[in-house]
RNA sequence: GGUCCGGUGGCAGAGUGGUGAUGUAGCGGACUGCAAAUCCGUGAAUGUGGGUUCGAUUCCCGCCCGGACCUCCA
């Protein structure tokens, strides 16, 4: 098999990927801050990782997909302050909607979901190592990164010391050397969540948890970590800055992977434009795969704008493909040659060049020959599609009983050529029924939903 | 202001130093009672000005336009 080429945000160029351990290939993505639904751009990146484990599961015996939950974090606070609640309240339904988005989409669960509440003896242990190494510091209750201890900070997202103090644009607070610095540990009142820590009762930073929870299950230095691309900064470097650190020698992620962010309807989601797009909505609207599959259209690393007709266009490029499909009812799985699909996922995750291959499979299969059908679909598992049947993509959550006799009359009708009757019948099924109906040779007919 | 990214047919969206994928939409045709689906055919694009080159959409520089990050954010 060939090798998968990765771009790199570390080292800003394409490369093959190389694993750490070819037995056991190590992810972890960022996952959410469980305080509110997730919306479409947590999707794009939920789902783009999805396909690259998929791949890596085909190119190695083993991969570890660690995605953690934040259920820790002054939002949440928020939240149960002002509904009078523990942040377990809070954070239960999040996490319980989370996960069913997630699977809406058919994404593939994390092997394993820490959580940042259960990995305080981890956080607390990093810090100490920290505060050892003389790169961090205690001051009025908070505990506080140095950045000018770590001469390698800056690096990973491109900046220098000068200019993260220019760019500061927050008051910076008295307690800290650096106006860089950031915070590991800081003091919670009894009425906010904490634990208790050398420093007193407290609560992590959010930086700290994903060094914690990446260590604890994937070790000190691991093969890819995700995330969406606003993460560089300062998330991503100051994991980056935390661990190398706390664990001298050590390489943190070797390849950093992260995709861009996402429009709606051409403008960037903000919740003063008022067009945050939350995933449920979407998926009430939509089928789960064309979101899917819409999220897959453009590449990664490019910004892709979620549009009603981006995601109309994705549908009916799904019902060609479940029509290719269906063309081949009794076509058996067996081997067949997918280098088209191969070749586009295997360089950096070319997902728009990979639905074209998908595309010729279906004209194959078109033509007649099975194989497309054959190829269509396994390149389809590949990408996570075709988790349905055909007759559930075109027909499902369709009341067959309520049409039955609305198709008989119109069966009638057609024998008798009274098409001003079928044609009416026709119109009065896509109206009022959402039904499509397409008719085939000698009186045979179709039915699809709109 | 600093850093970075991008501008490809009506729209979406890949790739490439040498006849510019793919989808969707359009147009003509076959098929159909008509549609739909499918098939055949067809028109349609590399922001702009320079440079390098035998040759640039691709490499370099300027300009214009758009976006991201620099603050919580996928």
């Amino acid at each position: 098999m060939s090798t998968l080429t990765l771009y790199n945000t570390r080292t800003r160029a394409k490369a093959p990927f190389m694993p750490i351990d070819p037995e056991n290939v190590r992810a972890y993505l960022c996952g959410p801050t469980v305080y509110d639904r997730a919306h479409i751009g947590n999707a794009r990146n939920v789902v783009i990782f999805d396909v690259l484990i998929r791949l890596l599961r085909r190119l190695y015996p083993k991969v570890t997909y660690v995605r953690n939950i934040t259920d820790v974090d002054d939002k949440i606070n928020i939240r149960a302050q002002e509904r009078g609640v523990s942040i377990e309240e809070v954070t239960a339904g999040p996490i319980r909607w989370y996960h069913e988005d997630m699977a809406a989409l058919y994404t593939l669960p994390p092997d394993i979901e820490p959580r940042a509440t259960a990995h305080m003896a981890e956080i607390i242990a990093i810090i100490e190592k920290l505060i050892r190494n003389g790169h961090a510091y205690e001051a009025q209750g908070h505990v506080l990164f140095s950045v000018a201890s770590d001469p390698d900070y800056g690096k990973f997202s491109g900046r220098t010391p000068d200019e993260l103090i220019a760019g500061a644009r927050v008051d910076v607070a008295d307690y800290k050397r650096d106006a860089g610095d950031f915070v590991l540990w800081k003091p919670s009142t009894p009425d906010l969540p904490g634990w208790e820590s050398p420093w007193g009762y407290g609560r992590p930073g959010w930086h700290i948890e994903c060094s914690a929870m990446s260590w604890r299950h994937l070790g000190e230095s691991f093969d890819i970590h995700g995330g969406g691309d606003d993460l560089i900064f300062p998330h991503h470097e100051n994991e980056i800055a935390q661990s190398c650190c706390a664990f001298p020698g050590s390489h943190y992620a070797n390849v950093w992977v992260h995709n861009r962010m996402l429009l709606v309807n051409g403008e960037k989601m903000s919740k003063s434009l008022g067009n945050f797009l939350v995933l449920h909505e979407v998926l009430e609207k939509a089928p789960g795969e064309a979101v899917r599959f819409m999220l897959m259209r453009a590449h990664y690393r490019q910004t892709l704008d979620f549009s009603d007709a981006g995601l109309a266009e994705a549908r009916k490029e799904l019902d060609r493909f479940y029509r290719a499909i269906q063309l081949h009812p009794n076509a058996r799985e067996r081997e067949v040659p997918l280098h088209l699909i191969w070749d586009a996922l295997l360089d950096d995750l070319n997902t728009p060049a990979a639905i074209a291959a998908l595309h010729k499979y279906a004209d194959l299969a078109f033509a007649g020959n099975e194989v497309g059908a054959v190829a269509l679909k396994a390149a389809g598992k590949l990408l996570g599609l075709f988790n349905v049947s055909p007759e559930e993509w075109f027909r499902g959550g369709i009341d067959e009983a309520a049409i039955e006799g609305l198709v008989a009359q119109r069966v009638l009708a057609r024998i008798a050529k009274d098409f001003a009757e079928s044609d009416r019948i026709r119109d009065v099924l896509l109206k009022d029924h959402g039904v499509i109906i397409e008719d085939g040779p000698k009186n045979s007919y179709t039915i699809r939903k709109a």
